[in-house]
DNA sequence: ATGTCC
């Protein structure tokens, strides 16, 4: 087997975790264990071989619920994944100064905080929404009315179209690669931004309140949940569904007006997309049948990776990442890792590294290498060789992918 | 991760 069983002593709260050969801190093991008590686990939690501890939910676990739902599981980034596009390009077909293709991507699509010179991008998003994002929007617009009727708090200041098609902050990427076969990939790391955030925030706040009204004590305040049949277990899974269309056609959004915008730049031959490696989410929940029952599958950093479906996994910064195809493993509720999962915490690597070890880490790729990014250095990551040694009969690899382009939001 | 506030 190539899982290892937990349970506690009266042989309940049964984990299957995909961890062997990777690090599986402590703390996460007794937060994961809290989650495995509650009497709605359908079955038994999988952990993928990225665990590690979560704010809300223990990122690379698997929580297929019956009858309720936890939305400090999926937690604030709801809807967040990746997406990869085949092109045409080799990597002679790439100027020898990179710097200008992260240029081009930096003003195509509106990044990070306010460092963008685009005249068309203000603070996280659009000063003017383009006609392609409104149209886009259009297909959004009447199921979010209904969702802010219903729960005003979800209310963003600034309008989500106007973030439709923008990257976000933190461990959001852009990056250009180059496959086994030196073909170049675009791939990007996104979610449902603002609103996405203020949707699960306000349903893990309310969960909590639920929780207190009912008096109903959890072994962590995070494990606050909707029973279903009740009020807000419905408008939660509306919500987030919603939540989650939005993130995936900002992804779709992005590339496409990514590739529109490199074309227009002229800094690279004319090119065609070929392949698409799927659009997946890796922070959500959706009904799915398993073992002939209907659960709610929620996925906290880990991918769905059904029999032939394809899935994106990338590596830090300076590592590879990659394109694989599910085995379609019932045991593991169909799903794979999210990444190479974090070895140490944020703060802990910019304590241990400095700026020297940042530009050596990232050689040979084109990307920032200042004082902000230490925290992304490949270094505090998990080996990604090892996760996917520890995860080879949940997915098989179909493409390896190395970037020579990140852009950080 | 995000937005807001320090």
């Amino acid at each position: 087997m190539n899982y290892n069983v937990l349970s506690d002593e009266k042989g309940k709260g049964l984990i299957k975790a995909w961890t062997k050969g990777v690090p599986f801190e402590p703390e996460a093991e007794k937060q994961v264990r809290k989650a495995a008590q509650m009497p709605f686990i359908y079955k038994w939690i999988a952990l993928m071989p990225d665990v590690h501890l979560g704010k809300g939910a223990t990122i690379g676990s698997v929580i297929p619920t019956k009858g309720a739902i936890i939305p400090a599981a999926v937690g604030v980034d709801i809807g967040c994944g990746m997406m990869a596009v085949q092109t045409s390009l080799t990597a002679n077909d790439l100027p020898d100064d990179l710097s200008k293709i992260r240029l081009a991507i930096e003003m195509a699509c509106p990044h990070g905080d306010f460092s963008s010179r685009a005249a068309n991008h203000k603070k996280g998003g659009w000063k003017e929404a383009p006609a392609a994002i409104e149209k886009a929007w259009e297909g959004l617009d009447e199921a979010y009315q209904k969702i802010i009727a219903k729960n005003p708090q979800a209310e963003t200041r600034r309008h989500p179209m106007q973030q439709l098609g923008s990257l976000g902050g933190g461990n959001h990427f852009i990056e250009l690669c180059l496959d086994e076969a030196n073909r170049v990939w675009i791939m990007l790391h996104s979610g449902s931004r603002g609103i996405g955030n203020r949707i699960g925030m306000s349903y893990i706040n309310q969960a909590k309140k639920d929780m207190e009204k009912w008096m109903i004590n959890l072994p962590d305040k995070d494990l606050a949940y909707f029973p279903e049949g009740t009020e807000h277990f419905d408008d939660y899974c509306d919500a987030v569904q919603w939540a989650q269309d939005y993130a995936k056609t900002n992804r779709f959004m992005m590339m496409e007006n990514l590739i529109q915008e490199l074309r227009k730049s002229e800094i690279l031959p004319t090119f065609t997309t070929n392949k698409m490696a799927v659009n997946c989410h890796h922070n959500y929940v959706e009904k799915e049948n398993h073992f002939g029952e209907n659960v709610l599958v929620t996925r906290k950093g880990a991918v769905r990776t059904r029999e032939g479906e394809l899935g994106i996994i990338p590596g830090s910064m300076g590592a590879k990442s990659f394109i694989v195809r599910g085995k379609g493993n019932q045991e593991s509720f169909c799903s794979c890792s999210h990444g190479a999962g974090r070895a140490m915490s944020r703060t802990a690597a910019r304590k241990m590294y400095s700026v020297e070890d940042q530009i050596k880490a990232t050689e040979g790729v084109e990307c920032r290498k200042d004082s902000g990014v230490i925290d992304e250095i490949p270094m505090a990551y998990k080996d990604i060789e090892d996760v996917m040694a520890a995860q080879n009969d949940l997915v098989d690899i179909v493409h390896t992918l190395k970037q020579v382009v990140c852009v950080k939001g």
